[in-house]
DNA sequence: CGCTTTTATGAAAACATTTGCAATACTATT
DNA sequence: AATAGTATTGCAAATGTTTTCATAAAAGCG
């Protein structure tokens, strides 16, 4: 009759079952060396006797680890976040924490509600994506002294250990690779920089470029467009529309360079004999498209991969320290960019 | 100094603060129509001057909710996946919840380890993808009976709640469209069917149509493709290479689909002139591309919001029950599929 | 002004586990 | 056989919170 309702076993009825005390139990899961090989094995068979699942939450408390590790991202709906997502998430599985996950859609003060949250769940470290962050996110997390790694940008001066590219970098190279061809009549899109460092960074790295070299960009030939192929399409056709001829369009990541590549594809507008395109981020499909785009390579999976390793040491240690790790960009020629014909 | 270090402070460093009792501080969060506003107005000073956090593993321990639903994934990293994981988590978030995420990357041994390990975390409901897993799996489920939602597949049996579209329909139908065209010579490209009931359901509901209309496909047109828009292209072309001259494609995912398409450009084959291609999902992205595709369209947005509703009427209920939901398919028409020359 | 309600608060038990310390039982050594 | 280790186990305290119950203060009422 001691035999509760399965699936509400505790360790005290494993103990019971086993004929020993809690408190061997509790050893046979976390310093097993200690404990008799042949009650061990007593207790490994009351365990699956009774189905008995141990509770982190409990265990939490003794100010042991949680093992998990809160991620907060903008939104995961973007191929490139799944991508960084999905490889940090291994990284720190690797190491057997679970990540806590939410996305703040954009909005800085969610993301600071959101990390509140996370930090109710005592999450062992914090993973959030970019730099820019509310004054109030950053002082929590300075005083709650959290172990935090920023993924996707690089900063020298950065408040947090950060694992990311310079997006700056990405900009002034989709720039020059453009000027470079020749183009002198350039556009540009890039998605709302508000609460967004990676865009903003690209954006201010191609003006970097642009301003060097004493290009001007036609205001109406600056174009703003959410992260989305069909709306950076109908951007790209409604310029067309409007009369404008650039000869080369500089897009602030892949989704919106395949917008404009389609919205090309669907004026007619040979790309890239009349128009070249760069994008920046090299997503999945980036490679395989007709035609293929060229673009600025930014290794999503080895931030992931590194910023998950990064945490999990953070965590390990007692006295983590910032660091910072950049990746590089790089250039990927493909076939959406030529040379101005008469060059 | 009764003031202990920063960020790590408990509620009953509050109390202190607040010259209060640590049931008061406790019942300002959960019950503060119980107490005096003015009393409330000073605990809410100590905590904000202490950093207060509160510690929802303690608060767990009393068999409260803990606050997070588990999700199982075979992958973030797939655009369909990714759909789906937003929505799901915006809709449990609306509800308070936080999402503990997991993936197992198709392998359901590894499923089970990940399912104990969210139940370790007490989680409050479990949501996974399709309704293949494990003995193993469905019986941990149902011994601990923690609330459960299965994503993506409907089935009027299934052992689990489920909310998700019929996808035996949906490879039906994408047969019966190409077959209603008149093609009567017809590749399939599908992913690897073990561990992935959605792609068997598919391919099974394109075989039914296919043999009932007594079509039969040769061995070397029933190709096997990963979810990967370069392998696809890859296998189509290796297709084509090899002589093979079917006038359609049936494809079991849209990912597949836009490589098939690709590897036709690439080819030089037209499509739809020379080649239909059909494909599963309607992903973002196959609406833009040129040619459109044409596809089944399976709600991906409607299904992660319902699954996220349901899991959480479920953990709200105290004698949940068994509720399935179906979404409906339905063919979108595009531009890459026509009836067949001479017909 | 005494009596009954109502409102606001505190004390202590409970939750499921870990861990320091002490006790017991073996084993090896002389 | 006595001694000193060593291996194994249990007891009890501790963890941070919620909740039940009890108490005190305030308010309503005739």
């Amino acid at each position: 009759m001691s035999l509760k309702q399965s699936g509400k076993a505790d360790i005290v009825d494993v103990a019971r079952a086993a004929k020993v005390s809690a408190s061997t139990v509790s050893r046979c899961f976390n310093h097993p060396e200690l404990v008799n090989p042949a009650t061990r094995k007593k207790i490994d068979r009351a365990i699956a006797r009774l189905g008995y699942i141990r509770n982190r939450a409990a265990q939490a408390m003794h100010g042991k680890r949680s093992g998990t590790i809160g991620l907060i991202v903008p939104t995961i709906n973007h191929a490139i976040f799944a991508e960084v997502v999905q490889s940090f998430s291994d990284s720190v599985e690797e190491a057997g924490f679970t990540i806590l996950m939410t996305s703040h859609g954009y909005d800085l003060d969610r993301e600071y509600d959101v990390l509140r949250k996370l930090l109710e769940h005592r999450v062992d470290g914090i993973a959030l994506i970019g730099l820019e962050h509310s004054e109030k996110t950053y002082t929590l997390i300075a005083q709650q002294d959290v172990p935090c790694v920023a993924i996707w940008n690089h900063d020298a001066a950065s408040r947090v250990s950060c694992v990311g590219a310079e997006n700056f970098a990405a900009g002034r190279m989709a720039a020059e690779h453009i000027l470079g061809l020749g183009h002198r009549e350039v556009g540009m899109i890039f998605p709302q920089t508000a609460g967004n460092d990676r865009a903003q960074d690209r954006l201010d790295g191609a003006w970097s470029v642009l301003d060097e070299q004493g290009i001007t960009v036609p205001e109406a030939w600056r174009l703003e467009s959410p992260y989305s192929v069909a709306m950076a399409k109908a951007a790209v056709e409604e310029l067309w529309r409007s009369g404008a001829r650039p000869t080369a369009l500089i897009c602030g990541n892949d989704v919106i360079a395949q917008g404009a590549v389609y919205a090309a594809l669907k004026l007619g507008v040979r790309v890239p004999e009349d128009l070249s395109i760069v994008g920046i981020g090299n997503f999945k499909g980036s490679l395989e498209m007709e035609p293929a785009l060229t673009t600025v390579h930014i290794p999503a999976q080895d931030i992931g991969r590194i910023a998950g390793e990064e945490i999990v040491k953070s965590v390990a240690s007692d006295a983590p320290e910032i660091t910072r790790v950049r990746c590089d960009v790089e250039l990927v020629l493909r076939a959406t960019t030529r040379a101005i014909a008469g060059r």
